[in-house]
DNA sequence: CCTCCCCACGTACACCGTACGTCTTTGACC
DNA sequence: GGTCAAAGACGTACGGTGTACGTGGGGAGG
């Protein structure tokens, strides 16, 4: 039939299928069907199901859009470049796992990892201090993403609602959690990634380095 | 034979498989041949693989030692929470991904929250902020973490050596990365880690809060 | 025409999670 | 001791998985 089966065409549906019914659920045959085609037929353009998942991590960050200048600002570029990390998590939040459990090291992978280095040394951090800033961010927005992926695969698989009861609480002796549940509770995930932005922009800012701001003089 | 086969052992076994053959090569049937029992057999005391999944979760946080004493200093007390963290994670490197990828709200997934919410509310930030500045840290810390697993998942699967060619970062236009090469290359996870959490604390040690330190009125 | 290569596809195998039934052991009660 | 019931170890079986391998058809080059 009209089956052109490409491999970006198979990262594609791979992504959609991901989306739809969760990672567990992405097998061969599976995807194979909603294509249309047979399982074995996939093989011929990804050499297997590990290399599947790497492509797919690709293809979502090469969604990225990379647009600051960190010439221009390197605390508007970093949270730019963070929101937009968020942004496109957001955009596929059920394929976050995947990307965030496989190092890129190929070149789109390493394309964000480029424009940080360039905002942190716009910024005044040089050699080894470059590369620990933007590990410091990286690493926070991972977690923010991880943690808010683990949030959004529990509440997809809402059979298991959040059973936290006051009195098992204090039996436990966990007063400050339950004086503080319905802080925990209300989950405002923008407002607490935000938060730990800010915090790490302000640390950086107040840290000592060659060009105290953008406009400077840089090699 | 000898086979006294309880969940507390099924769930010992589970890591040290975990540890020594990675998550991907769990299974029941192998995980029962270990045991020296039949597959079926573990079903007695564990009612499916996910919900071993989340034991093995809860027994690894268990070892996590919480001696920190809020009310004297909370950096020093944010400092070993986070480090306790991190060690644990380095002591149970190939399980980092299952405990981080289910969250936990039983009581001992709890204990932790409990402790760094008292941390935080010793260090003078109150309700909505304490949950904040709670989340951001270990948002941090739990992207170190993964980050940290998926080098060493990479290095266990060292076929793939990182293939970081400076010709190929040259026509990428990589220029920032292939100057830094050399410091990305050589990864000193603990330090990273360390630079990376002296600046949150350092930027909540910055924040405007109720009581300025540890020694003050606090309720 | 023939030939060769690409690629879709079916079959097959080893392994997976686990529902279900069976058998052995154990321990409580009379 | 005898009896009965519950617990738990185990085998079998079923549907699903990744993928190695062989087969067949259709388009390109001679």
């Amino acid at each position: 039939m009209g089956s052109p089966l490409s491999r970006d065409l198979i990262v594609r549906t791979a992504v959609e299928l991901i989306e739809r019914d969760g990672v567990n659920a992405i097998s061969m045959r599976r995807l194979a069907a909603e294509l249309g085609s047979g399982a074995m037929s996939l093989y011929n353009h990804v050499p297997n199901k590990s290399a599947l998942l790497d492509a797919v991590a690709e293809h979502i960050l090469a969604e990225l859009e990379l647009d600051a200048d960190p010439s221009v600002d390197w605390r508007e570029a970093a949270r730019s470049m963070a929101r937009g990390f968020r942004e496109v998590a957001g955009r596929y939040p059920r394929s976050v796992m995947v990307v965030a459990s496989r190092q890129l090291n190929t070149t789109v992978g390493l394309r964000p990892v480029e424009l940080a280095l360039a905002t942190a040394r716009a910024a005044g951090f040089d050699g080894q201090a470059a590369v620990q800033v933007m590990r410091a961010v990286v690493n926070y927005v991972l977690g923010c993403l991880v943690h808010e992926a683990s949030l959004t695969e529990a509440r997809w698989a809402a059979d298991a609602a959040p059973r936290l009861d006051e009195a098992a609480l204090d039996a436990a002796g966990l007063v400050n959690v339950r004086e503080l549940l319905p802080a925990l509770v209300e989950h405002d995930s923008e407002a607490d990634f935000e938060f730990g932005l800010e915090l790490l922009i302000s640390a950086l800012d107040a840290l000592p380095r060659t060009s105290p701001d953008g406009a400077g003089s840089s090699g």
